[in-house]
DNA sequence: TCTACATACCAAATTTTCTTAGGTATAAAA
DNA sequence: TTTTATACCTAAGAAAATTTGGTATGTAGA
C-alpha cells in the first residue's frame, strides 16, 4: 500500500494514458478507474489529482466540459489536438521508465 | 530522456535493489550502475542520489565504510542487518507498483 | 604545462510535487 | 437522520528532486 511513494511524477503521464484510452473523463472517474485496475492497489489523491487537471488544461493538454448528470456536476476532461502528441510522448516515456525499471529489478522485460 | 520526471519517489528503492545483489557500492557507482543498466537513459543526479544515501544511513538501513583507492576517497555503502529487511520491502513494493503501471499502460505482466 | 575530463565526495537554495486536511454540495442507502 | 458515495475544489505544509555551486585527485591530450 505505500505503493503511492513510487507514483510521484507518474501521475501526469497516468492521466494521460487513460485519456487516449477514453474519449473524455471527469475527475472522480479517473480516480476510480486507477482503482479498478490496479485492484486497490494504486488509489489517486483528489489533492493531486485535480492539480494536475488544471495544470494539464492550463498547458492547453486537456480542455473541458462541464455535465450535470443525476443533479451533479462532472467537469469532462479530453485531450487537445496538441494534448494528443504530448500524450503519446509521455506515454511511450513511461512506458521506457517501466522497461528500465524492469532491467534494473531483474524482472523480465515486457511481452507487450 | 524526460524520463527522469518518473523518477521521483523510487530512487531509495533502486538503491536498495543494487545494494541486494552487491555486498557494498560508493555513490559514484551507484551512478554509472544505473547507466550502464539502463543504457544510458537513466542518470541519477548526484544532488539526489547522496542526500538519499545520508538518509539511509541515518536511518540505520545502511551503514559505511571508507576507503582511500588510487589516491582517491571511497565511501562504501552496504545493508545493515536491518536493511537487509526494508530492502525486500521496499523492492518487493516497487515490483508491485512496476506491475500495477504495467496494468496501467496496457502492457502484458512481466515472464519475472 | 595547461586544459579538459573522469572520478569522487558534498551542501544549499530553489522549485516541484505530493500529502494532509480541510471545504462545498447532491443523492442514495441504512 | 446519519452515513456513504458521488463530485468538485483549495491551501498549508512537507517531502523530494533539481540546480548550482564547491572541493579534490588522476589521467589524457594539446
Amino acid at each position: 500500500m505505500q505503493q503511492q511513494t513510487y507514483l510521484k511524477g507518474c501521475l501526469s503521464a497516468i492521466v494521460l494514458q487513460l485519456l487516449q484510452e477514453n474519449r473524455r473523463m471527469y475527475g472522480y472517474e479517473i480516480t476510480q478507474r486507477v482503482r479498478e485496475i490496479t485492484l486497490g492497489e494504486l488509489q489517486l489523491t483528489e489533492g493531486a489529482l485535480y492539480p494536475t487537471l488544471h495544470k494539464l488544461e492550463a498547458e492547453g493538454v486537456l480542455s473541458t466540459e462541464n455535465a450535470l448528470v443525476d443533479g451533479r456536476n462532472r467537469k469532462y476532461y479530453k485531450l487537445t489536438e496538441n494534448g494528443h502528441q504530448q500524450a503519446q510522448t509521455a506515454v511511450s516515456e513511461l512506458t521506457d521508465f517501466v522497461s528500465n525499471l524492469q532491467k534494473i529489478l531483474n524482472l523480465k522485460p515486457s511481452l507487450g
